[in-house]
DNA sequence: CAGGATCCCACAGGATACTG
DNA sequence: CAGTATCCTGTGGGATCCTG
């Protein structure tokens, strides 16, 4: 009888994998930054807009729009001309800073690394002479 | 003397925030896949391949080219014909594991409740009848 | 103040075909 | 087997202007 050496059909998919499913939330380029400037508690529209360098008025709403459907941040409207407007992290969006907070001690202990590794790569890759 | 409510000026920006550094690494559409195919240890490209739902080999190469120049995966070539092609994750790479797998951990404590969320908030925002 | 609506473009990424 | 090379499309996201 003959031991396959390993019998593997696709079994990890983008659907499933717990990597990819918490990446589809955070992955897009504004979402990480609005959770961590919400960290500090809650904070009104411009607050957070001002806080975040770069980012426009179109992408910040949209970003929260996303985060408030997937339940991680809430908004308080206080009715008033002109509006306030309050976001804050959920118990579930807190619960989310937890493994974000993993990611950022990754990056001060190792990201130096990677930029060593990046120059090496390219210094290879692409010789100047 | 007046105090400050808080003097805010962007003071989180894409490139400093460790959030998005990391990010920046892991948040294309395939990388986070192929890294945890590698977490079964070496494999050959085709094998990865494989195991991955739906990637093309142009993504595939991307992705590890990717993740080798950011010295989180190792290549190593059988100069052979057909050539053999082994991908494994380096010491850096592994590290890497740990943060991602308390992502993990998350999704699988939370991601029910994201679910929840977006199907209240879909409810809501655009109801049937 | 906190947004909505539009226009537009760069680029991630898919499909397909070719190669050492 | 392990890739390149091209071509092409969807869409993330920027800029700008409008509004309750």
């Amino acid at each position: 009888m003959k031991i396959p050496t390993k019998v593997i059909h696709a079994d990890i998919s983008l659907s499933v994998c717990g990597y990819s499913k918490v990446l589809e939330i955070i992955s897009n380029k504004w979402t990480a930054l609005v959770i961590y400037a919400l960290e500090d508690g809650s904070m009104r529209y411009g607050e957070i807009g001002r806080r975040i360098d770069g980012i426009s008025k179109k992408m910040l709403t949209q970003t929260l729009r996303q985060l408030e459907r997937d339940g991680l941040v809430k908004r308080d409207i206080t009715a008033s001309v002109p509006p306030i407007v309050d976001y804050s992290l959920t118990a579930l969006g807190e619960t989310l800073t937890v493994p974000l907070k993993h990611l950022k001690q990754w990056t001060s202990a190792y990201y130096s690394e990677v930029e060593k590794a990046r120059e090496a790569y390219d210094e290879i890759e692409s010789p100047s002479d």
